[in-house]
DNA sequence: TCGGGACATCGACGTTCATCTATGTCAGGA
DNA sequence: TCCTGACATAGATGAACGTCGATGTCCCGA
């Protein structure tokens, strides 16, 4: 045989997820699923994304309405929830607001679901 | 100019999500939050850590039932969520039934969210 | 000081969801 | 052949959710 040199590869696949290495405990998973559940819509994915990807990445709340066929306190309401679980950051400059991604808050949703680097 | 080889260090910290590279599609959207929506609720997250965190694997139903204060029927209803989405297999030995966890899947998933590593 | 525009909040309405009890299906043992 | 145990399905119920129109709040310019 060769050295056993040979990682398994489909460990390495999707491996090395928090999830799977062993059970989260009830409190985790309390504390993890309303974070989830905040980016479980359509609306919000793009919303989230739409803000992502903006320009200095941040957005205004004027832009992100032209972008979708729903009314403003529509969006105003999941704007709201994103921000209220901490996905989106807010901030007032004059009569507009702005919203801008917390990517850490991102990264570390990512890092739970997938490979567990650092 | 020095080559440009400067890539900028802000970038590297939790960019590299798809979500933040560019607005994701309607079409995206659609089809991705309702994994999200099947991942959005404690009982499940555990469902699916205790799946993938159990020896071989796979675990069955009856292994799983006793993990919670529900009812047996409850449990079913859940497990079948995250299989109509591709988040669990399924398979019948006997009299049991086991389950396993859809790496790939889930790491569709993570990609999307995190580290845009492939 | 007033008016208008940007955004949030409120209250309502229909839909979806999580959970339960009751019942069905199916495989294996007596 | 019948019974028991493992799991799924069906139907019901209360809670949560997405969306809307109406209204409130706040800032700015005239």
């Amino acid at each position: 045989m060769s050295k056993s040199l040979e990682l398994t590869p489909v460990q390495t696949v999707a491996c090395c997820s928090p999830l799977m290495s062993e059970p989260i405990s009830t409190e985790s998973a309390d504390r993890i699923a309303p974070l989830l559940k905040a980016l479980a819509d359509p609306v919000r994915l793009r919303l989230l994304s739409l803000v992502g990807a903006h320009a200095d990445g941040e957005a205004c709340v004027c832009d992100l309405n032209d972008a979708f066929d729903l009314s403003q306190p529509t969006i105003s309401h999941h704007l709201k929830v994103l921000h209220e679980v901490g996905l989106l950051d807010r901030e007032k400059r004059g009569v507009w607001v702005y919203y801008r991604v917390n990517a850490a808050a991102l990264a570390d949703l990512a890092g739970l679901l997938g490979r567990g680097v650092r």
